[in-house]
DNA sequence: CCATAACTTCACAAAGTTGTGAAACAAGCG
DNA sequence: CGCTTGTTTCACAACTTTGTGAAGTTATGG
């Protein structure tokens, strides 16, 4: 019977206005973003809702209220997120409404992600060195992008680290 | 009148066996990889095709034959291409044929415009948190996530030229 | 155990992308 | 100049993706 968030007014409209525009607007504006980076449609406005929610996790209810957008399509969007680790699922004992959370560094879990993305990218580009065979031009161009991925693995993982011990004394 | 890599046997086949099996199956591969972290398919075969080539470099017809693709497949990809600066179109005065070059440095271009998807980011998530009020729990997500992009801009700088003075004394 | 609430799956319609052939365009070259 | 070769543009058909309603599944709670 209550709304997941903050308890107020029992019978909201059904618009998006159920959540400031202001909010709804940067919402959109952020999806937006990330779809052009190649993120879907759908994925991308869920992930924008949560992480403009104060407690960081609203139900399944709750986001098709606020995106209006079907259960069908809250279904999906959740599975995606979860698959690629931009989100928990979390059930309360003893209800079954589910409830989902921007983890609690959304940008590590992305991270980790790319990474798998790196490997397999440099796992490609290093057959490439032996199909085109090592000692031509090709060979060497391709094997110094593995150079650079490798590089780039590295310094990555490196980075986050920095940024985690920065955060942590701040 | 001759093809562009290499001269030889004036009759080939139309077949992507135009050039050696296993090139193309890397290329295909690491088209692959690449369409599959959101890269259009064609731009993706066609890149991957040029990198995989002695010469980095190969006429619009090269590009037809060996990916088996219209000249109109051909034309759309590497204006995507040039547009995101991954490759430079060139054409030898006196001849009317466009030669496309993978850039010198590939990684270099495609970090630089990485940067510039970082900086729009950075500045949709600034608008977002005036959006939830900077003192709300929202707010204070979404700055973070501010800081962690501007940490990661600023970064991804450092680690570029990094990457470049090591490649300059290997 | 049945009723029901929450979520998921499925078939499909609408919308969007992609690659093609054909026509248009540009520019060297005879 | 006009022919010829190489590239681009365009309309369209094939294919893919996306979001929906409705039926199906699971599990709580009476």
């Amino acid at each position: 019977m209550e709304k997941s968030e903050e308890q107020s007014s029992p019978e909201r409209p059904q618009r998006e206005g159920d959540y400031p525009p202001e909010v709804a607007d940067f919402v959109e504006r952020l999806a937006a973003d990330l779809t052009e980076a190649g993120f879907p449609r759908m994925p991308a406005r869920v992930f924008s809702c949560l992480l403009a929610s104060d407690t960081g996790s609203l139900s399944s209810a709750d986001l098709g209220e606020r995106l209006l957008i079907s259960p069908a399509a809250v279904s999906g969007a959740v599975r995606y997120l979860s698959q690629v680790h931009l989100i928990a699922r979390e059930r309360q004992p003893g209800s079954r409404r589910e409830r989902y959370r921007v983890h609690t560094d959304v940008w590590y879990e992305a991270m980790t992600n790319r990474d798998a993305v790196l490997n397999r990218w440099i796992h490609t580009f290093s057959s490439g060195v032996e199909a085109v065979g090592p000692e031509s031009p090709a060979g060497r161009r391709i094997a110094e992008s593995v150079e650079f991925l490798t590089f780039m693995r590295n310094e990555m993982a490196a980075l986050m680290e920095r940024w985690r011990t920065t955060r942590r004394e701040s």
